[in-house]
DNA sequence: TTTCGATATGTTTTTTCATGCATATCCAAT
DNA sequence: ATTGGATATGCATGAAAAAACATATCGAAA
């Protein structure tokens, strides 16, 4: 007969989040903080970065806080005053886990799409 | 010198969350209705299911509705009554749609796995 | 025909978080 | 020394999701 569930199966999004976690399940890193680190680091602002994401400052600064937290030691390096008012860089440890967040993802990120495009298949 | 990450590396416990939704990104299938479906299968029962996920029976059955609406066909064969009070399976086409999300799982979940072993290499 | 326990659903309350608002601090450049 | 714009942080308000509560319905078996 015919393939039940080919109606609507091209309007399917796929999502998926990866975080970590502390013993508490609270959350240290996933895809917002990394993209946001990323992005601090380019812009070299938070306020810049936090802008362009659609972000409050006030919950970006919150949440980084809760990483820097966990490690014990700044990924950001922030200074306040100037006539620029300020800026944000990453530190070299900062750097280091967004680079291995980066391959984290690049590993999986085929993968999963291809397990995803496969699901579809499967349902045809 | 020392390394940085190592002192609470350890401590770091990876999620992720897998799920599809329609145009309107209203979730359609995620881990969650996946689990609950193929236990509800398993248990020949909702609320046996809810139970043990601690998931409420309310909130459950709104989700499922959701994805039966999305499908426009039944998942689920749900029956009431009886001394035994009803009992609920899944359909043919809910196997499949478990089936496939298994299949799916199933060629992400290892590589994501590996993938976090390296992060957490990539940190020490 | 009574009963029992699961399915079915509306309504209310709680919880959770983000957003919004307010205010203070900081300092390089002018 | 003044100032402007970003960082820093408390607090109150709001909105969305989950939980909790409350009933109604159903029907096989006793």
């Amino acid at each position: 007969m015919e393939k039940k569930f080919s109606n609507r199966l091209s309007t399917i999004n796929l999502h998926y989040k990866i975080w970590m976690s502390d013993e508490d399940e609270q959350g240290i890193l996933g895809d917002g903080k990394w993209q946001i680190l990323k992005l601090i680091d380019e812009k070299g602002s938070m306020k810049a970065a936090c802008d362009e994401l659609g972000y409050t400052y006030r919950r970006t600064w919150g949440n980084l806080k809760k990483i820097e937290n966990f490690f014990g030691f700044p990924l950001l390096e922030k200074h306040r005053g100037g006539s620029e008012g300020g800026r944000t860089a990453l530190t070299p440890e900062g750097k280091k886990l967004v680079k291995a967040f980066d391959r984290f993802h690049a590993s999986v990120d085929s993968v999963i799409q291809k397990g995803f495009d496969k699901f579809l298949q499967d349902l045809k």
